[in-house]
DNA sequence: GAAGTTAATGTTATATTATAACATTGTTGT
DNA sequence: ACAACAATGTTATAATATAACATTAACTTC
């Protein structure tokens, strides 16, 4: 029988069509479980803004979330937007998008991972893959001039199939 | 004989020591060359924004700039030095690091190239290296589902050998 | 379970980064 | 000289992010 953890990273976010909600539900179930594993506390805010960023189809911006938090009772001052959202990151729950200063829900939680994004200029949509690091172009290179790798930002932008196909070059 | 080409080439800046004040003058060099050949304006503001940050050990952000600007008699409102800096950009001749918001000379401006930012969080400097993106693990990644890559933004944040060795962890 | 301690949230204010919009000047081509 | 376009000047404001400190909630140790 397939583990609630195969079935998360098949749903792993692209821009093909899937199942959002079930997606959306198994990721926040997933979070929920790490969160109990590791004596993280999901706040209700935390939680919240989770939910916000597994329910967009798009990344969302830190005043994006916090226009949506207020209209759901939640105090909407900028750090609260930011605090959330520094938790979610920090904890492998959401990624932060340098290219477009944006947020998005990480597809593969459980995972220790490098994460890439691939951003849509159409269609604004963004899909979530990773390579693994070890061994990679990028850690040859590290290693060679001594360099300690703690974090990676890989993020490209273009065109996605469907937009391509939509709006052909 | 080695070509200028070449000797810029070997001297693509990274944390090692090296011959900076012929660096910048070398890359400066090449930037006219390679707005002549172009027929691009190479202006009094877009080749003092160059020089700035061919004269810096380290990424300068938008602002450090129009404060430099200020004081040599240009003219400080930010679209002055955002223009400046787009320009620069856009022909290749400087990059934006998106992790740091900041801007860096372009060390390789005569080739088509597809930069990596290896940014210390120690000493601030960032070494820019390259791989070529034909065959990549990413080129394959976006060949499979179909995202056609119109640019990347491959950064890395880490310690570099000197920061390491000065302060071992 | 009261007191101390740490974590999280509330709140005000402000810092930092970036662009819109429109006027003016400079350059290029005919 | 004139038209057309590129670049710069200028004012204002938008968008993103954090500092600082007060308050409340949760945990812990006795």
């Amino acid at each position: 029988m397939k583990s609630k953890k195969d079935e998360i990273g098949s749903l792993a976010v692209t821009f093909r069509e899937h199942d959002h909600a079930k997606c959306a539900s198994l990721l926040l179930d997933a979070a929920r479980d790490l969160c109990a594993e590791r004596g993280l506390r999901l706040t209700p805010v935390r939680e919240k803004v989770l939910k916000l960023l597994l329910k967009s189809h798009a990344p969302l911006g830190a005043y994006d979330i916090l226009a949506e938090l207020s209209t759901s009772g939640f105090r909407a001052q900028p750090p609260v937007a930011y605090r959330a959202l520094d938790f979610l990151v920090e904890n492998g729950l959401a990624h932060r998008i340098e290219k477009i200063n944006a947020f998005v829900a990480c597809s593969q939680p459980h995972a220790k991972h490098s994460p890439i994004f691939m951003i849509c200029n159409d269609c604004e949509q963004v899909a979530e893959t990773s390579i693994k690091s070890q061994g990679s172009s990028l850690d040859r290179t590290a290693r060679a001039i001594g360099f300690d790798i703690r974090h990676t930002v890989v993020e490209v932008e273009g065109l996605c199939a469907a937009c391509r196909e939509r709006a052909p070059l």
